[in-house]
DNA sequence: AAGCATTAAAATGTATACATTTTAATGCTT
DNA sequence: AAGCATTAAAATGTATACATTTTAATGCTT
């Protein structure tokens, strides 16, 4: 389903208005396709959360909310957490090689926030994916996607970026040196000081 | 969407065949619709993955499957564990009175799986809800729902329903009396002990 | 006979048309 | 003027029709 991505982008990017019902003819004007796929794609977006009801019939994008973000962020620490765990004692040198081009692709400083989302999440998923259980892996993306959209401010407005890189590089090296414990706890301290970072500023606006 | 439910019923029921493409055609004429809210209700049970692709077009019901099973006991013990720490402090008399009349609903010998499934995860959640966080209970729900697949053979084949009762009413207990710890340590020892006792019976078949 | 290309049948994907429900504008009552 | 009922407009929900893609059956080549 393409037109779902479309509709996703739109939402990350903030080209969609937040809190106010989406028509689903304006949506099949804007996408330049019949109310049909619309449909298709907003019943798919609604069951991931990306949607929500607005009133009696209808959606809407919601709006961005401290508490859903901090929500997420524990998630991901106690999921993340375990599927490293899982995965410890398989990750090979060409997973690590792996998650190191990622790494350095994510350097580049011309990347939309869509791009650097996805980096990020496949930097992550090159780790984990030696605990090789697709249950888990497809929780933690879902997570992961929802996510994304408070990710943007990390990126932009709180120049995280840089930090970020930083433990990345240091967990990368604990799991070469096999340093199990150090790096789940990294791993955790990664993923709650970004969810703190971004409810404070939250907070704030 | 009222269609959604009834095919999630016949997913849980069993009442669909695993693993083998389901035709919007033959769905249509199931439940007495045309193909256009089938197509609704797909989209949305694909999106939470009560379908998954079959081939390059065209939807199944997801085999059974060992280490489904084993994730979705993994993720709800680190999540309901985490959703019962933030709720502890808020939990009140009320919370409990509405977790004991769950169970003592669910002492009744004449319910239907799904029935049995909903009383003992709104026996869960009626403790849970005191931690004031929607989008972890949504994301408990979610899994909780899932493994409902699975849950039919504990409470079948199993027998496992009257430990099940025990390790509750224990629960219920520890929580009255403040023993946080051990409350939050009985949770995860419950959850994963059903899903250890769960994936040795699926080793067998 | 096994494997591949071809092609007919059947499925999905989408647009249009219409029925039903919801929204919101209007006027009425207090 | 505030609140409610009424009703017209606009939206959603669904069926049907058709275009496109996929599936699988058939025949061809080796």
């Amino acid at each position: 389903m393409e037109l779902m991505y479309r509709i996703k982008e739109d939402i990350l990017n903030n080209r969609l208005p937040m809190g106010v019902a989406l028509r689903q003819v304006v949506l099949s004007a804007r996408y330049g396709v019949s109310r049909i796929p619309v449909r298709d794609a907003l019943q798919a977006l609604k069951a991931e959360a990306w949607l929500v009801p607005h009133g009696k019939a209808g959606v809407m994008v919601p709006k961005l909310n401290l508490k859903e973000a901090e929500d997420l962020a524990l998630m991901r620490a106690r999921l993340e957490t375990l599927a490293l765990e899982f995965a410890f004692e398989h990750i090979k040198s060409t997973h690590v090689d792996e998650a190191y081009s990622y790494l350095s692709k994510l350097e580049a400083s011309d990347l939309t926030l869509l791009e650097r989302g996805e980096l990020n999440w496949r930097f992550h998923c090159a780790v984990y994916q030696a605990c090789q259980r697709p249950t888990l892996m497809r929780s933690i993306e879902v997570l992961n996607i929802q996510a994304s959209r408070y990710l943007g401010f990390q990126f932009g407005p709180l120049g995280y970026h840089n930090h970020s890189q930083q433990e990345h590089r240091e967990w990368l090296e604990l799991i070469t040196c096999r340093e199990k414990a150090a790096a789940v706890q990294l791993l955790e301290r990664h993923i709650m000081s970004a969810g703190k970072c971004l409810s404070e500023y939250l907070k704030k606006a």
